[in-house]
DNA sequence: CTGAAAGCGCTAACAG
DNA sequence: CTGTTAGCGCTTTCAG
């Protein structure tokens, strides 16, 4: 079953290439009765353009690329979801890639997108990212780009975030209503603008409190699970046992409690605990687990829809500013 | 900055095109020095080749195309996981199609298929899919399918899945155990062999235990969550109230937990739950959750593996087999 | 309204 | 070992 192609069309038609291309595209510059017939025959012969011979022709691939650290994470695979919705809705293709939070692995991919495979891209950064040429040389190629939920300051392009710092601050603020005195801040790279916002938020909560100085509270998790329970282990046994601690990040939240179990802590009393999370099961963990809840799919939306705009519109200039679509802070039993 | 091609190259550099073009595959028919000399200067313009026009050229595109009806699960999200860590190996690109359940979508992503955009796909069919004339057609079109999970037997391919049947047994057969009498399955859609094999186990683990005839144990469920709450409040206050309960899909699994405390019911003094589900948080929920966890990272990645072995080998020919990574029962308090 | 022709960037015969 | 050439399938001037 041999591909048909526009050439074939148009020879059993008896019309040229250029005609039976024109007259696919709806083009107004040809009648009527002809557009029908190739339509028909089109159908018949099941045509199927060539996406790679338009795109090689018209320099437009109809692709985005979606670059993401992780995707086993409520947070990114909503976003995603979000992201997908709205490609699917314009006709787009969506190409995946993990980082793996690895910045090599970040710097392959966006080298491979300076051949055009991809019309825009979409990206979160790795935890590993400080160094942001690679971010920059796409720029310059004239790529659109949309940076969302971690993203980095110094690129000039539109980001899409939520209010890290504030809801970082209600958290914070809400576990120090609730009596607790040492409250530690799982951190999960000090490379990320939206963990060191988060300790901010965190920050701005305990002075506002006059909690006094906080001395390490900060705990600087790793992408290692085994060395995170180590490290919670230990956090946890130390004469100086934090009474609350905020999880930066949602792969957090279960090693705490499976360290809190074992250590036999019990949750709330003896330690309180808020995720930044977007797991569906909060409200049914042991005890229900109090969470900053970010709009993963309305973030993923927007941050597409933006892209969009870029891709489609020609020189539409991408503004520079951060879009700020608030997070929800959940209260549940994790810290009453 | 205009994108540099290979002819700048050649020009540059006084040599053909052709020459060019060999040099930079490393052909062994160029001198050394000439390749040298072309490498050099490949890399110092930062010459990075069109992706597209290689696609057209050479029939190939480098792409494996993932349909899947959903990526908020965290059986998809880590099956993705290891689809992606696969290509990414193999230097492949990885485009996602969700189908959000609908055939519809399916069968029109499969259609763009046709085009020869991806050079294989692995599919996880959408729970309406009966119909299963599109992949057919994609089979047609010699463009090697890997089904995973949620598989149609009619289609002559390699089909990797787990012990759905068998999982399923142990999961009753421990309800039974623990001396639940009424245990309803709840069912997530006929059309789908992988929802079939689990309600077959069931039924054979009820049968085995003479357990006596099951009227109606089997609840069908569907996409609509508003309308799975209903259905689940209902039979929770019916008289028939059930004593256990299988959720053979992970995203029935809140809504029974909710429910039940809704209507008080003691999880597992009332109800027992045992759910096929990925979820991490299974240890940690009230109560820990007991459950069918299939081997999803695994799944996705030996499907990945099977893809490339026919799309990498020239007439490699798919063995029409099933391929059965076990699931593993994981005893929790929810069915002690 | 339709046709002819050039060419997107690359590869692979084939020739020399 | 290097060069020439003919396309892959499509779009888009430009003529007619």
């Amino acid at each position: 079953m041999a591909e048909i192609s526009i050439r074939d069309l148009a020879k059993e038609l008896k019309l040229s290439i250029g005609t039976v291309s024109k007259a696919l595209k709806d083009s107004h510059e040809i009648s009527i009765p002809t557009k029908e017939k190739v339509f028909a025959l089109a159908r018949q012969l099941n045509y199927i353009p060539n996406p790679y011979a338009s795109s090689l022709r018209g320099k437009k691939s109809n692709t985005i690329g979606v670059v993401v650290p992780e995707i086993a994470d409520s947070f990114f695979s909503h976003a995603i979801k979000g992201i997908e919705s709205v490609a699917q809705g314009k006709g787009y293709h969506v190409l995946i890639y993990l980082t793996d939070e690895s910045f090599l692995k970040e710097e392959f991919i966006l080298q491979d997108f300076k051949s055009g495979r991809v019309d825009g891209v979409l990206l979160s950064i790795s935890s590993e990212t400080s160094n942001i040429l690679h971010i920059e040389q796409l720029k310059k190629k004239n790529i659109p780009l949309v940076l969302f939920d971690r993203t980095v300051e110094e690129i000039s392009t539109t980001k899409i975030i939520t209010d890290d710092l504030e809801s970082s601050y209600k958290a914070t603020h809400h576990l120090l209503k609730r009596g607790c005195r040492k409250i530690s801040f799982l951190s999960i790279s000090r490379h990320l603008s939206i963990n060191n916002k988060r300790i901010e938020g965190f920050l701005k909560a305990l002075s506002d409190h006059q909690a006094g100085a906080c001395r390490n509270n900060i705990i600087d998790c790793t992408n290692d699970n085994k060395q995170n329970q180590a490290i919670l282990h230990k956090i946890l046994q130390s004469a100086e046992r934090p009474d609350g601690i905020i999880a930066s990040v949602e792969k957090l939240t279960i090693p705490v409690y499976l360290a809190c179990r074992e250590l036999q802590l019990n949750i709330p009393r003896d330690l309180k605990i808020i995720s930044f999370s977007n797991s569906e099961a909060a409200p049914v963990m042991n005890p229900s687990l109090t969470t900053v809840t970010q709009p993963a799919y309305e973030m993923g939306k927007r941050a597409a829809i933006i892209l969009f705009k870029a891709v489609e519109k020609k020189n539409f200039k991408m503004p520079n500013e951060n879009i700020v679509i608030p997070s929800s802070l959940f209260i549940r039993s994790s810290a009453e």
